[in-house]
DNA sequence: TTGTCAACTGACTATTCAGTCGGTAAGGAG
DNA sequence: CTCCTTACCGACTGAATAGTCAGTTGACAA
């Protein structure tokens, strides 16, 4: 848990320390990204954050696209693993849809930039970067409930494949909006760990209500 | 309804036209700036999809901001008037509701990229060019519906804010995540006409039901 | 026909940015 | 202490990109 958030220093003196400066590197750069996409963002922003030399990004990810690369990796690897590990099967479909949503939902709590980059990434690239299994089995596993609730009864008659993206929506926009609707509420920020945890249960009451044989 | 989509050819010559030559501009930067949002945006590319010299945007729109406000003019002024006719306080709650949701995405069927350009806003330059009444608005007049329907004991306990944010994220979200998820039905295309008919349906049955009064 | 103005062009500039390279020094091994 | 490895630095370079400008062409009026 040695993570310093910009410099590495350690008792009042720098020390020289690889695996502190990726992470100090790949901390800053997900911000960047996060905010810019992968175009928009700067190397030298990046480096500036971080206090190191803006050469250590090439030391450390060969190019931009690598740090990129890196990024990616890192954000989406938290989120694939805990949603596939699940164990969804042999629940009735509303628990299921319920599990699965609080889990998604509990880790874009955790790193609310995932979702900004991520839509980055498809809107820019076309989610090239994706295309290697990753966010696919997550609305593949989404959509594998919704069917099978509908074809049980426990769901009204939807669309598993357009409701998956809408519910998906719900869940993630909140996050998207975040920088954009600070000025809202009284003073409340969007990502406080209170309106955080509101937002979970909203957004799951909205999609169970929504989804519901009524 | 003269607009020429790329140059600006009437019966086979090339014509004089500063209106045209301004719309053609406005129509690729619409789509760059959607794709890229404004700082990847390339001020060549967005030329070279309009046949004219690049030189132009210069002309007639001062600099690079001076276009992607233009864009973001034009994008929002169709989305805000038509909400803003809508004259929904006589109504009960959830007719309102349904009236609101069927009026934007109606709005957002017929222009696919504005969602795709306020995000990159939100995101990038957190919607300071939206602090100027526009989408705050849109945002309003929504919360304004829910709190109606729940005090009126129509809609269920929620809360407005919240579940104002969600349920523009279940209407957009489908519109950022279009560029990615091609791949993801059987060659069913996203933007197709009856795909977004089947998608205003489906975001609206989601909704309803999610909000009502069970 | 000629003059004038506005639409339009393409080559040019200044700047910004990704990526490089020669060099420095920390710190452990012998 | 002396090497030697490697983390680290900052000045540099080449490419890309926003923005400019001097000049050209087309339309229309007189």
């Amino acid at each position: 848990m040695t993570r310093p958030k910009s410099k590495k220093i350690e008792n009042g003196k720098p020390v020289r320390d690889a695996e502190a400066t990726q992470a100090v590197i790949l901390t800053a750069a997900e911000e960047e990204f996060a905010q810019h996409g992968f175009t928009a963002a700067r190397t030298e922003a990046i480096a500036a954050k971080t206090g190191v030399a803006k050469s250590m990004i090439y030391y450390y990810f060969k190019d931009k696209e690598g740090l990129y690369w890196a990024v990616l990796k890192r954000s989406h690897a938290d989120l694939v693993q805990t949603l596939q590990k699940l164990e969804l099967e042999h629940l009735s479909p509303d628990i299921a849809l319920e599990n699965f949503l609080r889990a998604l939902l509990d880790c874009v709590s955790r790193n609310p930039k995932l979702p900004t980059i991520m839509f980055h990434e498809a809107v820019q690239n076309q989610g090239k970067y994706y295309k290697h299994s990753d966010s696919v089995s997550i609305d593949a596993a989404l959509i594998a409930i919704l069917e099978k609730g509908v074809s049980e009864g426990v769901f009204r008659q939807l669309d598993p494949f357009q409701s998956a993206i809408n519910i998906m929506g719900t869940c993630l926009f909140y996050f998207i909006g975040a920088g954009n609707i600070q000025q809202f509420p009284q003073g409340k920020r969007l990502l406080s760990k209170a309106m955080l945890e509101q937002h979970t249960q909203e957004a799951i009451a909205l999609i169970l209500a929504g989804v519901r044989q009524s």
